[in-house]
DNA sequence: CTTCTTTTTTATCATTTGTTAAAGGAATTT
DNA sequence: AAATTCCTTTAACAAATGATAAAAAAGAAG
């Protein structure tokens, strides 16, 4: 739970009598490699802090299987367009490996907001900073090239070339798994 | 002001008195087309209402001016990365029309905050309902040809095409002016 | 109205990316 | 270890998009 504190104190520092509040509406969860967390067309109603492992969210289009977003360790996972809707998500999260997680009742949560303002604020500022996170990959996928794409996820994440297998590397950075592997060949 | 209010209103309603409050750090602000709102280097301390015009979102690649956001009337407007971050943006605001906006001074409402929980719940929601649209704009971008994402502007905001130059629309959908009139012939 | 500037279209060619199929590798299961 | 399945690479060709240049059209300014 430390952990959690931890990534909580980055954006905003809370009391530990409402850190304790949060705590109580969370449950451990410990999901083996490819398992599944949500499922396609169910509402999200829970946030995941992933301690450790690694995630993905992921969606079909015309059959093929599409990597949304990749959740490295110490990041929340959240199917946004869904919670902030409150409608059934098209999109998946699944596990690519052995993982610990932390889930976070999101009802509960947002009582936890009416009576404690410090943690919607502590909230507001984790979604934030996705937001401006997702402000940045839209400029990556407005202009940049499937190449200068590659090279900006090995400069920023190069540990997940290795975690990840190519094919969902692939979906996510927008391009076929055989031009991902065409600019590989290239690079070397 | 009333046009504020009902925007606000359909994110969370709050009270009159809070409502005042949010007004007394509005300045209003009259622009004459191609006028420029806020400039590139500067960090985002407003966040703008447009209550009549249009306006876009722009920043320089390799010398290329690039269409990041486009405005319609009754939206905000904000650079949430700069705004967020509070960093200098790499973007610029200019209006495309005459238009007329409403200005809410960013470190005043943070003050407002803090007194009143209400409106930090405000503007927590409009700028998710913006978080939302940008995760899916992320999709086009990541999976929609270039035809396609003309269509779906089309089909969208079918006044868009009328207003904007095609050599912004262009950029905004990620492709070429040039590119976009061959899209176009082909169409008709 | 005429001139000047900017935007849009068209054409040609180059480059990038997609599609399909096949082969080689790696990982998993039996 | 062998068999099976899934992942990755390679190749050949097709399709989409980019780059450049020039013409046409539209809009702004005098």
């Amino acid at each position: 739970m430390n952990q959690l504190k931890t990534y909580f104190d980055d954006f905003h520092v809370i009391s530990q009598d409402s850190f304790e509040k949060i705590e109580k509406i969370t449950t451990q969860l410990n999901l083996k490699k490819k398992e599944e967390l949500q499922a396609i067309g169910k509402t999200c109603k829970t946030i995941y802090f992933l301690k450790k492992g690694l995630a993905r969210i992921y969606y079909l289009k015309d059959g093929n299987d599409i990597t949304d977003n990749l959740i490295l360790e110490n990041n929340m996972i959240v199917r946004v367009e869904s919670l902030f809707r409150n409608q059934p998500s098209r999109k998946a999260i699944e596990v690519l490996e052995d993982s610990e997680i932390i889930a976070i009742d999101a009802q509960k949560l947002m009582n936890l907001y009416d009576e404690n303002p410090q943690i919607e604020r502590l909230f507001r500022k984790i979604f934030e900073a996705s937001h401006v996170e997702t402000i940045n990959r839209i400029e990556s996928l407005q202009f940049h090239s499937a190449e200068e794409r590659y090279k900006e996820l090995i400069e920023k994440h190069p540990e997940v070339i290795k975690r990840v297998s190519l094919k969902h590397i692939a979906s996510y950075l927008g391009i076929t798994q055989v031009s991902l592997s065409r600019i590989r060949a290239i690079q070397n």
